[in-house]
DNA sequence: TTCGTCATGTAATGGGTTACATGATTAC
DNA sequence: GTAATCATGTAACCCATTACATGACGAA
């Protein structure tokens, strides 16, 4: 999650760690923040794992060592590159998600036509399930719900009513732009 | 936020574990299910924090030593009763993200009416905060975002108005039901 | 010169999940 | 008799947060 982020973040431009959190708290929307207890320590990881190169600053070459260890560069390399196509590419059930698809939505710009539909209707498929799971379960208990735990439930159930909905637009959209892209 | 959705549940009748879990599962909407490696030690902790009771299963008498440990029943002790009335009364930072809104919705049949306001008009300043920092987020960057993480914004940002909007009503809604209350 | 904010980091802790293990009971 | 599901539990791990610590830089 943090890692999917980070990666598509730095792929759009290179940054260092405090620019990266202020990025990611407005693109992931203030619902998801991170604090750098784990930015950091995923900077470093990601930078071990050689999918993120880190431009230490400029030394200062007299024996003056003013010890300025500020602002230090993250760039994706090659292989963060190529790590990240996986990562966006996988489909798997982390991918529908409220987590893992609002981190590859965010980055939908970045991957593949194909795989932007595939997310997109995994996503609707799970959304779904969980509608009709709720809807069978007011259903069942409507009526001995007291009246704020129904409140609860009917507006939790509008909203996932709503995100199925919304997918479908997008679903379709999707789907027109592919016809476009073929046709001629 | 186990804790009170554990002892709200035993406050409407007693339980055990398992069965617990499945009411954890409907009440919360399916969005949290909490799995048993939380479940149970959460249950140990309460016990021993003396909130709830364990009624262990009946040892048969003989000799025979069927050693059935089943079905532990807990049920909330006159500690527990109050600790929840003071967890539910709460008003703290807390109680108004979604996590913490949410439990306490789940039990307002069973908090003080003007808690219950607390708790509405607490949170909906909470998610107007929240819409207005969306807001002119989309408004200064809108322009530049592509389209998908635009989508994703937009989207978000509609939740939220959906969500002032139906606390504006449930707040509206307590509000008559105290004044019915005083009034005569 | 002091305040805000930029900037990087660590240690302790927290609150959970996953995977595993065990066995009783019920329905077929 | 066997499969499903009821029922309880543990150990290892994960991913993050909180609180803390440090210090540079620009603006008032």
């Amino acid at each position: 999650m943090l890692e999917i982020a980070v990666l598509g973040l730095l792929n759009e431009s290179p940054m260092h760690g405090y620019e990266l959190r202020k990025r990611l708290a407005s693109l992931l929307g203030a619902f998801r923040a991170f604090s750098y207890g784990s930015l950091y320590p995923t900077l470093r990881r990601l930078s071990e794992a050689g999918w993120i190169s880190e431009e230490a600053p400029i030394e200062a070459s007299a024996g003056v060592a003013p010890r300025a260890r500020r602002k230090r560069v993250y760039r994706l390399t090659a292989d963060g590159k190529e790590h990240l196509a996986e990562l966006l590419a996988e489909v798997g059930p982390d991918a529908f998600d409220n987590e893992g698809f609002g981190a590859r939505l965010a980055f939908f710009a970045q991957t593949r036509s194909d795989i932007r539909l595939q997310v997109l209707e995994g996503r609707r498929r799970r959304v779904e399930e969980q509608r009709d799971g709720m809807k069978s379960a007011l259903a069942r208990a409507g009526e001995r719900l007291d009246r704020y735990t129904r409140e609860l439930h009917e507006h939790g159930l509008e909203s996932v009513d709503r995100e199925v909905r919304w997918l479908t637009e997008l679903i379709e959209h999707e789907r027109s732009d592919a016809r476009r892209g073929t046709e001629k």
